[in-house]
DNA sequence: GATGAATGAGGATTCATTCAT
DNA sequence: AATGAATGAATCCTCATTCAT
């Protein structure tokens, strides 16, 4: 992972992935099929583990807006410690759609439904709109935080990112209007 | 750029370029230094073309709310119409950053000059909020965005993709939460 | 020539011989056959031109050593002053004999009638051993100055060619043994 | 060596050597960098060869003319059971004097040592003059014994090289003046 | 006669993958 | 199971040459 990360799926030869792991090029095709293969089996592995993540914060919350504020926070910190796979989900991700197509339906069908719960929750509390459309909710939740960890990466990893949570919850639940909620144009 | 948007920049051969093109292979090396700057000098020239129409978009709206439609309106309606340009924005731009980086900085800087204006002329307004931070709300804007375009991508364009703005511009001025306006979190 | 000598044959580009003649690329073609032509046109031109001047040279002595001085200093003279063709004759010559072969043989022959001719005339003047291979003679005249000039050549120019004349001279006049001339080993 | 020997180095394809050497495209460049360093670590391995052979020449002499006797016959038959390199050497040496610089000079210096010991031997002995430059004379063997491997490889190799050695060993010791030895010109 | 844009064959090099050890 | 030498298909790019203008 780190070589992908570092000089992107294509640029990456097989050789140096096993000079990094520490094996012969020839191990590497007893465990994965081919090179994608490694790139894919990968985000198997490790989407499973950083959304068990992602639900634990979200069940950790009380209220619907700690729960937004869990997930956003368990989001940005879970990529801040592990740039190189931040990398990967930004560069590599939707290139290898085609492949990792399945992958990215499971994950993107997670993160909706942890939105929608807590939008859910929110409804129920009477905190949240009723007029939302969870689908595009959670597109502007994890694109927001997509490009602001594409930000983030570019800049060589200047700023703190997590401290950026509470300025997002913010933003996502007052939006940038100043005015009266409710029917809108 | 539709042999590149198809494929993908590394799985594409330059012969496969010139054919698309109707020219012999080295043709191509007359008007181009080499294979990435056929995608180098793609990025340079639409991104010009587009960002004037961002330009006039904004420009045309009389108040922020209108602005920030047009501009969502018109950054929609460019990726509807040409979903090559889609797919290489999403899939090659941020991977090539090294070279076409001072086109990506540039872009970026644009972009979040309109946002600033609109924000500006909002807050003169009273529409807009006062405590907020101009990159941030084009990193929310942007990053949604490309979010959405993605994902209608990868259903392989099926809903109408311009139809959203509406939602999206409410949803972006009166957030997701319930509430009374005002100093939040 | 200048580009040949500088980059040698296969380095240098068509385009860049016509850069360098302030003509166009096809405009070459009206005047040489093709690439490998420059080269031979260029030999056969300038073979004749020197040699018409070693001629000269040797016909201006009266004695057989100041023949064969003349000669040497003329040679020396001639590549000092025309380091492009020197670096062409020492690099270029020997690779394309198949195509120069012509040339390169007439050349030869014309140096060896020059050997000769001071041999012989040596001979007369008791000056020059009788058991001499005239073309034996020519090789280590022809060998030696090759040498020396490609040494001077790789050296950069740094000491004075001609000034080695009288050395040379010497040296093939007395051979580097201290013994009475005559039957040898 | 054969395929650059009869082609030339820039009309071999790399292809055409990994097919003569019986392996495919690709194992070559596990034992080269580049086509250049296949000509490049032949020289460096035929050279030490070669000279170590030439020290043994000299070294197996008692006089400084045997000593010389078997340096040139050695250095013919060197060449003359190996036409492959002779060629090399005469036609690729020289041009890629800029990768082979080291190769060049510590092989020119290497004889040059060896010339350097022979003539003071000779000194010692009396038998050689005293007034001689040590580079002067290399450059006049090797020069000489270039020249006439060259021509013997034009002529495709058709009288006896190595029974040269002794005219040419009488040639360099007694010169072709027929007058009394002592100081000249 | 001169031009120079276009051609496309040719060749060096890389690297994913295999398989005998 | 692990190795790593060998493979050879694939591809970018150069450049001599042509020919319509």
């Amino acid at each position: 992972m780190r070589v992908f990360a570092r000089q992107g799926f294509f640029k990456s030869a097989v050789s140096q992935i096993a000079r990094e792991a520490g094996v012969a090029d020839g191990t590497i095709y007893l465990y994965f099929k081919n090179k994608e293969d490694i790139l894919v089996q990968f985000f198997t592995y490790k989407t499973k583990l950083v959304f068990e993540g992602f639900k634990d914060a979200v069940r950790a919350g009380s209220g619907a807006e700690e729960q937004l504020r869990n997930l956003i926070r368990r989001h940005l910190t879970e990529f801040r410690d592990d740039p190189d796979m931040a990398r990967l989900y930004q560069a590599e991700m939707r290139r290898h759609s085609r492949l990792a197509e399945q992958e990215i339906r499971a994950m993107s069908q997670m993160y909706q439904d942890l939105v929608a719960e807590i939008i859910e929750k929110g409804q129920q509390e009477g905190t949240i709109r009723q007029d939302l459309n969870p689908s595009l909710v959670k597109r502007m939740i994890i694109g927001t935080l997509d490009e602001i960890i594409s930000t983030w990466l570019h800049s060589g990893g200047g700023h703190d990112l997590v401290a950026l949570t509470d300025h997002l919850v913010e933003l996502f639940l007052q939006g940038i209007g100043q005015g009266q909620p409710g029917p809108a144009a």
